[in-house]
DNA sequence: TGTACATCAGTGAACGCGCGTTCACTGATGTAC
DNA sequence: TGTACATCAGTGAACGCGCGTTCACTGATGTAC
């Protein structure tokens, strides 16, 4: 974890010049950036504006050039995050047919997305239960997902006649599967990654295996 | 939400005399209430020394008469917390038999707890995620009841040639459909309940459905 | 029961520090002619 | 192409504030005789 910037943010390496507009974005990525290394142990309403505008190689009162609070920050970092996760849930939508084939592809991705975008899934796991502002809009996003998940279960056969109530029973319970394997990965220490998603795999299966026998009583 | 402790806490208003011992209690437990108090929109971290000491009415100096520091007040906190958690464990063992009879048995409890002890439930799903040392704590704690469950489940008829490994793969699903169902219930609003606690015996019945039909393959 | 001393929870002044925010500024980039 | 002016991202001094922690203290409670 190092406090210094990305070099090619403060000096022009490149040939081209660079424009006061692609140069205010570049700045704008560092805080954003900075904010997330610093998310990493810490939740986000113990950073402070100084430490953030410090870490992307600006004095504290530029800050104000790119955002008008913190607050404004964590919604930009929202946005950021939850952008990475309608991406995954639409590379994971590519697949369906078989329940276990629709399993162990979705794992996979999910797995993939995780371990490529660490840093956004653990900032969208640790405010969601945090309290305030953002852990409303990501319970929001959370929802969202959620309810698109439903739709998505009722063109399986077997499910074409659940009740709406118990789709989204359903597709609650699948997410939480997911944000629960989503937080065993990002504890993991190196190596357990198979064990995790075979886990999270055979969960998923245990649950699938009730379908056909329920009864909504 | 008021900053006014308790007046018994610092005003004799019994009639027998209170020995230096019992009113240091006291005062230290004021310590825990005020921060438990203001931990219900806030993450631990956020919290100051001088406001939880203002809140206990005293002044910031006399905190070190109880903790060493905050961190040690937080561990305090996990402790007093997991004992109510495991305390709602210990009420909901007393019933087995059926599954049906367990599921409703024990989100009945668990909806009675979460109702009874909501700032401690709140604390431990806040900080489960915040990060840091409480965090690790209380991943510890839920391990450990996770673990027991997996004893318990074993008992069950059906459940008896299960392996090791697929008796704590279902016991952490239980474990995180009910951890679900104490933030639904955090973050409900009034009259929500009943929907909430349905919901849940939902999850763990059709969970339960697909156990008769398990191969672990 | 009364006296002399010990204990210790709580006090209050003081400290140096990082905080968010204000303000007037600089100087490189961009634009109009 | 060259000049004159406008824009605006970033600067640096300054502010008042709450923070954790130190220290010497007070005075009620507790104990020994």
């Amino acid at each position: 974890m190092s406090n210094a910037v990305d070099i090619r943010t403060l000096m022009d390496v490149s040939e081209e010049p660079v424009s006061r507009q692609e140069r205010k974005q570049r700045t704008r990525q560092a805080l954003l950036d900075t904010a997330l290394e610093l998310l990493a142990d810490r939740p986000f309403a113990t950073l402070s504006l100084r430490e953030v505008a410090k870490g992307a190689g600006i004095v504290p009162t530029a800050f104000y050039r790119h955002f008008a609070s913190m607050e404004d920050l964590g919604v930009a970092l929202v946005e950021e995050a939850t952008r990475t996760l309608r991406g995954m849930i639409r590379s994971a939508r590519t697949d369906p047919d078989t329940y276990q084939g629709m399993i162990s592809a979705s794992v996979a991705t999910l797995h993939q997305f995780v371990r490529a975008h660490e840093d956004h899934f653990r900032f969208l796991a640790r405010e969601r239960y945090a309290g305030g502002g953002l852990a409303q809009a990501i319970g929001a996003e959370l929802r969202m997902f959620s309810g698109d998940l439903a739709i998505d279960l009722a063109r399986f056969p077997k499910l074409r006649e659940w009740s709406t109530e118990d789709l989204h029973m359903l597709a609650d319970l699948i997410v939480s599967v997911m944000l629960t394997t989503i937080v065993e990965l990002l504890e993991a220490r190196p190596g357990e990654d198979a064990k995790i998603t075979g886990t999270a795999e055979k969960r998923l299966r245990l649950i699938l295996l009730g379908v056909p026998h329920w009864k909504s009583a």
